[in-house]
RNA sequence: GCCCCCAUCGUUCAGCGGCCUAGGACGCCUGCCUUUCACGCAGGUAACACGGGUUCAAAUCCCGUUGGGGGUGCCA
């Protein structure tokens, strides 16, 4: 059997890490059998899909490297799924209801669903009626979950659901249901928050006539630090401010792999080609997991480190600001093991490439009150004054100020040319610093003292 | 309310009846390296929610309790 599993995502929003997730684990699965890999639109409800975003989430997972190999929109195939439901109603395994949403509100009970209403009232098309599938009163509705084991749903307590609105439009329950069979699908890889759907589509399905499920595994939800489910409003989940803020794809696809599943060797950072090789469904943890950014920086930080310089350069350049080329090359090396994400440079070079920044008030209270500082920063005022401005002889200097007096010299100078008391190595910036700005600097500082 | 589900260090993954005095990673702490920080290296901290079973033996199986989550739409 050639393994199919699709992604489906609805238009309603960018594409966040629990849908990229999603994603790759049916990427991975895909790739690790030989398999097909779909990408499935799921816009059935045109009110709410906004079609710019469909490029959006494609954008997204080609950032990502998720790559699919057939692509649908359900938008397309319309007249399909309204075909079946007519055959439905002609085979009296649906019905038609004109029922309003306020009438059922107020005639059913708190939390109860639909009531079967109009199940046998031979209702005939018109406005404002919708199309609601008979389910069974008895009987139980259920499947084999890879992640979660047996799953059963009581028959009798699914309610008789819409399958097309008033509109005329059809509820993705259908459409869900029948592009499964028709596109062959065979492991259908999602949340948890839909496996209370699964029961419905599983009855859809084989009212369509088919004798089969496809194998479900539904992936456990990532959460946030209060452990409830990742919200667009509150958390900061969207794939692409990652990319913006200067995350590496590889580090993103690495880290979401993680979440719910794990190598048994316990090498977390490797080569995607060998996370494919161990992957299987069947090893995805049931409980949610947390989505820690403190580990994806780790994460991120580790691949940055491992890219070649050139590629280094390339890369983080375009977040660098207005640099002169050269002056970036040279400060790249001790920028790229400093970083965790692109968007940190501007804060590490800034000194370097722009007006001295405003001193940390803390660095500064640490540093600068410290005795002989004074005395610090007036020799090396004195012997930069006509020194050979290369780095080796401004670290001669400095150093040699500090061995004189017994104290670190390196600090207040540092305070005073970077306004920080950590970062860069001091010597090779500062000489590409002109002298007159480094005196000026320099003198700032004692004058403040 | 009703339905479904989950439960190992602060976080994450490992553990699928004996190899566990529970392992890796992130975080945190300490030391080394370094006249900054970071990187790197070496250590350390810290968990089987609770109560009953089953078994010669349970983190691992069963039941319950507690705690947490998801769903409950003419959204997906």
């Amino acid at each position: 059997m050639t393994v199919r599993v699709r992604f489906s995502p609805a238009p309603t929003g960018y594409l966040h890490v629990g849908g990229a997730r999603a994603a790759l684990f049916n990427w991975l699965y895909a790739r690790n059998r030989g398999g097909t890999f779909i990408l499935r639109i799921e816009d059935t409800d045109a009110d709410r899909s906004r079609p710019e975003l469909i490029e959006a989430i494609r954008e997204s997972l080609q950032w990502l490297g998720v790559d699919w190999d057939e692509e649908y929109r359900q938008s397309d195939r319309f007249d399909r799924y309204v075909e079946v439901v007519e055959g439905f109603v002609d085979a009296g395994l649906a019905y038609r209801c004109d029922c309003s949403q306020d009438g059922v509100k107020a005639r059913v009970a708190e939390g109860a669903g639909y009531d079967g209403h109009c199940r046998d009232r031979n209702v005939q098309p018109g406005e404002g009626v919708v199309v609601r599938f008979r389910t069974p009163e008895t009987g139980v509705t259920g499947w084999d979950d890879l992640v979660r084991g047996r799953v059963e749903f009581d028959n009798a307590l699914i309610e008789d659901f819409v399958l097309i609105r008033s509109s005329g439009v059809p509820m993705f329950h259908v459409a869900n249901a029948y592009d499964d069979l028709d596109m062959r699908v065979t492991h259908v890889v999602r949340g948890e928050d839909l496996v209370n759907t699964t029961p419905r589509v599983l009855l859809l399905r084989q009212a369509m006539g088919a004798d089969d499920q496809p194998i479900y595994a539904h992936l456990p939800l990532i959460v946030n630090e209060q452990r409830k489910k990742l919200s667009k409003r509150r958390d900061d989940v969207s794939v692409g401010d990652y990319a913006t803020r200067g995350y590496l794809p590889e580090a993103m696809r690495n880290y979401l792999l993680t979440l719910g599943w794990g190598p048994k060797d316990d090498v977390e950072i490797r080569p995607i080609e060998e996370l494919i090789e161990l992957f299987d469904l069947a090893d995805i943890n049931k409980a949610p997991a947390f989505f820690d950014i403190k580990k994806l920086d780790h994460f991120n930080g580790e691949y940055i480190r491992m890219l070649d310089l050139e590629t280094f350069i390339e890369q983080s350049r375009p977040f660098a600001g207005d640099v002169d080329p050269a002056l970036y090359a040279l400060l790249a090396p001790w920028v790229q093991e400093r970083i965790k994400h692109y968007d940190e440079v501007p804060q590490l070079i800034e000194w370097v490439v722009g007006p001295p920044p405003e001193p940390i008030e803390k660095d500064w209270r640490k540093v600068m009150t410290k005795d002989r500082v004074r005395d610090v920063l007036d020799l090396v005022i004195e012997r930069l004054e006509p020194a050979e401005w290369t780095a080796e002889s401004l670290a001669a200097i400095v150093l040699g100020v500090g061995d004189e007096l017994e104290v670190k010299s390196q600090l207040p100078v540092r305070m005073a040319v970077t306004g920080r008391r950590s970062g860069l190595p001091l010597f090779e910036p500062m000489a590409e610093l002109d002298r007159s700005e480094v005196m000026r600097r320099l003198k700032e500082a004692r004058g403040r003292l």
